[in-house]
DNA sequence: CTTATATATCGAAATAACTGGATATGGGTG
DNA sequence: CACCCATATCCAGTTATTTCGATATATAAG
C-alpha cells in the first residue's frame, strides 16, 4: 500500500534500463514476499523476539545445566520474582522452554529440538563479527 | 542487587532441605551467570533483536535470492523508503547483511556465515511447535 | 480452616522500537 | 555549477516492551 507499483516500475526502469524487464523484476520481487506465509513469519519473529533479551539469554544458559524452578532461576539471574516469571512465560510461549508443575514448584527446562543449536549459532556469528 | 542472597539461601534451603547444600547451590547458580560475558550476551541479544521483526525477515528472504539495492527491496517488502532504509541499517549493524556502494545505489547482500542456517533453524522450530 | 510459601498476574511508570513524512547527503549527469 | 535521483538521517507520533511492587492463585502443612 505504501508504494504505488507504477512508481516502482519507473524506478526500476532507471535502474535496469529496459521497461519490460523492469516490470518483470517488480513482479518477481513482489512474488517472493507474497509467497511467504504471513502467519509463519509472525511466529518466527516471535521466537527471535523471545531470544532478544539479555536476561532471557541468561535464563537459557542456566537451563542448559538442567531443569530448574523459578526460585533457582531468579537467584541465577539476580532479578525479582515477577520479572523472572514474566521472562519465563515469554520463553515458554515461544516454545523455547517447557514447564512441569511439581507441587508448589514450577520446574522449567529447555525444549527438545533446536534451541541449543540456535544459541551455539549466534555465538558463532558473534565471534565472526569481531 | 535485586535479590538479597540471604533470602535466596533460605528459599533454597526450603527447596532442598539441607542448608549447606542450599548455599552451595546458590553459589553455583550465581557462578554460571557471572561467568557469562555481559558484553557478549548484549551483542547476541542485538543479533536476535535484528531478526525479531517480520519486515526484516522478509528482507532476508529477498536477499536469499541475491544482491539487491534499496529500491528493489522497498518494492519487495512494500514499505516506504525511510522504513526500508532503517531496517537495512539494523540488519547491517547486527552483521547479518553487507553493503556495497555502487554509484548512487547501495547494494545489500546476506553476510557469509550462519545467517541462512539461523533462518532455516527457526523455520524448523516453528514447524516443531505446531 | 488457617497459615505459609511458590508462582502467576496486574498495574503503572520508564524505556525502547516502529513508522512514515520531511530533510540532508552525495554521487551522476548535463 | 545546477539539477536529479538514490539513500540516509532526522523528527514526532504511536505502539510495544521492560521493570518491579502489589495482589491473586494454588498447593502444602499444621
Amino acid at each position: 500500500m505504501a508504494c504505488i507499483p507504477k512508481e516502482a516500475v519507473s524506478r526500476m526502469t532507471r535502474l535496469i534500463g529496459d521497461a519490460d524487464k523492469a516490470e518483470c523484476k517488480v513482479n518477481k520481487l513482489r512474488s517472493i514476499t507474497s509467497k511467504l506465509d504471513e502467519k509463519e513469519i509472525e511466529v518466527e519473529a516471535e521466537i527471535f523476539k523471545a531470544l532478544a533479551d539479555p536476561c532471557r539469554l541468561k535464563i537459557l544458559s542456566l537451563l542448559r545445566e538442567g531443569e530448574l524452578c523459578v526460585c533457582e532461576i531468579m537467584v541465577g539471574v539476580d532479578r525479582p520474582q515477577s520479572s523472572t516469571s514474566h521472562h519465563l512465560s515469554i520463553l515458554k510461549d515461544a516454545g523455547l522452554i517447557k514447564e512441569r508443575k511439581d507441587g508448589r514448584w514450577s520446574r522449567y527446562r529447555l525444549s527438545e529440538g533446536a534451541v541449543i543449536d540456535m544459541l551455539n549459532l549466534v555465538k558463532l556469528m558473534n565471534e565472526a563479527k569481531v
